[in-house]
DNA sequence: ATGAAAATGTAGAACGCTATACGTAGAACA
DNA sequence: TGTTCTACGTATAGCGTTCTACATTTTCAT
């Protein structure tokens, strides 16, 4: 007597009793399923019929045992910096006429986490990894990439071998950001950067915004803060350098989301944005667009980064050996949280 | 000669190697595995060193054929909406010291998308799954329960016995708002909703809205804008609301991420808020605080939403077989955008 | 016609686990 | 001393696919 497990019943249909209701074998119906050599017309219509009228659909365990999943895994370090949704956004729209299915987790920006979580993807058979801004090492990253075909976005590894990067030109963007502050009459620029042994493109950004200013003639100005990723940190550390004795005209802040909280924590002190404090900000999100915000953003392109990164990672599981490394041309996009100030 | 597959390398440590190391049969370490009934403290921990040694991690697809795969699946509507930052960190902390992982995924707000995400994650052989902000019918949600244990958030199907919901309740949660405006001032309110023929939230916090405001004797004023979700739609509406002949003095947005764009709109006709229009979203998400916006709304808990929805999906995976229905009072938390007008 | 090559289909052994059914040894009881 | 439990281990049959090896049929030169 099979008592009801206290889970779900198996009443799924198998790839068996697609070939026996289309009359064909097992092997023809697998086939079929990965579009391989050897299929006719009339057979691969017999059994995309039976598969339509039985409703099948092929498990991915059962796949992953011999083959592949289909499924592609997403690493975010959170999902709070918008950044992040127009990312996704193209790598959605890349894999929308493929049977790639992704599955993303996030690391709360934290090692231990992130590595858990790349390492619950590999057991779970994802045929490939996309990670965005990681904090992993060097060598860490060659090990995962030698087991799955591997993608970062916003790293920089651009020599690596192993696997492959898609980035904006850091150290351009931040240079870029400088120029278009110099030109709108502020000189004395503070940059905001993250508390970070592994970012790579914050390294980046604080080398171009060290040697634009240096270039300028404004070597004795450069100051860079750099502050853990919670808000509280953030806004602490704002606080002290826009209270401070050294407080500079103009701040770069390494994203968006930190630059919001940075007029929120300006406002509140009553500075006049961009009057007594110009701010810019990194990846040019919606939130810049908002009348009350009117941030000044490097646009970095986030939707290509996404689709491109798809587009690398679907080529290495297909089998491409060589690394790729894809870059866009940041541009900074003006708002008035920099406008020119009154001379 | 095996030339090496264009992937990867299947150099896996197995559950045969581990037995083998461990000098016990692959029963007792499955068993070990699983931690189930018949393993002497002594087998345990041989098995358990030579899973260290060996570095040993089980495969959850092989896993998925025959028992569980340990994986959650957490469907968003989309990763925009910073509400959902918070849902995901309570279950992600609920998840923190079980054996299981979280794997997200977006339907872009639509509904195909995602009964296909759904089915993704059926066929990858989630133990459960969690669905926010649900755009499915009824019975198709009944049908996605009697395969998988579901748990809906924000969706009011209480009378449900077939899955789970997690809400606040929505109703009380307008009528606060509500009855705040009044407090402060404010009579002519408009509600801006969502253009939506499945939302049961909305649906009730409508009701709410429409129950109060009568009950106020109001009901004149009252004033429902349905909108589509995309940013362009929702601008065009507001600006057409509040261009219009009968502009509101102030207006309740059925989230803070709606809201925003609100005050963003209202700021470029030259509307003062709150003098001119009050403004009120949902959520009270961290961008609310943000002095630039100052955005009064309703709490509804998201992160206590997250880990009771991590909870009962959980104990529907163990065997539960009633169906649970938790609900969170929400509660308006002031801030600048709806102080009180002067009289 | 004839043979070779190409095209199409099938059988069946894995893949790495889980879980059922059993075997065995020692403890507890009569 | 036997008998019955209980605790602990093991052998092994799948789970639903993929993929190699092979068999058969068709096509195409000659």
């Amino acid at each position: 007597m099979a008592e009801a497990k206290p889970g779900k019943k198996n009443d799924r249909v198998t790839i068996r009793e697609v070939a026996e209701d289309a009359g064909v074998s097992v092997a023809a119906v697998s086939k079929v399923l990965r579009e391989a050599y050897g299929v006719s017309e009339s057979l691969r219509n017999k059994v995309r019929a039976s598969m339509n009228k039985l409703n099948y659909r092929p498990l991915a365990s059962a796949r992953g045992m011999r083959g592949q999943t289909y499924t592609l895994g997403l690493v975010l370090p959170d999902i709070r910096n918008p950044f992040f949704a127009d990312i996704l956004a193209g790598v959605n729209s890349a894999l929308e006429r493929t049977q790639y299915q992704l599955m993303m987790g996030t690391s709360h920006s934290q090692g231990p986490a992130e590595e858990a979580l790349v390492e619950a993807m590999i057991d779970r058979q994802m045929d490939g990894i996309i990670m965005i801004g990681t904090t992993e090492y060097m060598d860490r990253l060659g090990i995962i990439a030698k087991q799955k075909p591997l993608v970062t976005i916003g790293h920089h590894a651009e020599t690596s071998q192993l696997f492959d990067t898609v980035n904006n030109d850091d150290q351009l963007g931040a240079r870029l950001v400088v120029k278009h502050l110099l030109a709108n009459g502020f000189r004395n620029i503070a940059m905001l950067s993250l508390a970070s042994t592994t970012s790579t493109i914050l390294s980046e950004r604080e080398l171009g915004y060290r040697r634009e200013m240096i270039e300028n003639g404004l070597g004795e100005n450069i100051n860079i803060i750099r502050a853990p990723q919670t808000l509280r940190e953030v806004q602490i550390a704002a606080r002290r350098l826009l209270e401070g004795p050294s407080k500079p005209d103009a701040l770069f802040c390494w994203t968006d989301f930190i630059a919001l909280e940075v007029i929120s924590v300006a406002t509140e002190l009553g500075l006049r944005i961009p009057q007594d404090l110009a701010i810019v900000g990194y990846d040019n999100t919606m939130y810049c667009d908002f009348a009350q915000n009117g941030l000044t953003s490097v646009d970095q392109s986030g939707e290509l980064l996404g689709l491109q990164s798809a587009r690398l990672v679907i080529e290495r599981i297909r089998g491409r050996a060589e690394a790729e490394h894809f870059v866009v041309t940041p541009r900074v996009v003006a708002r008035n949280s920099s406008k020119r100030r009154a001379v």
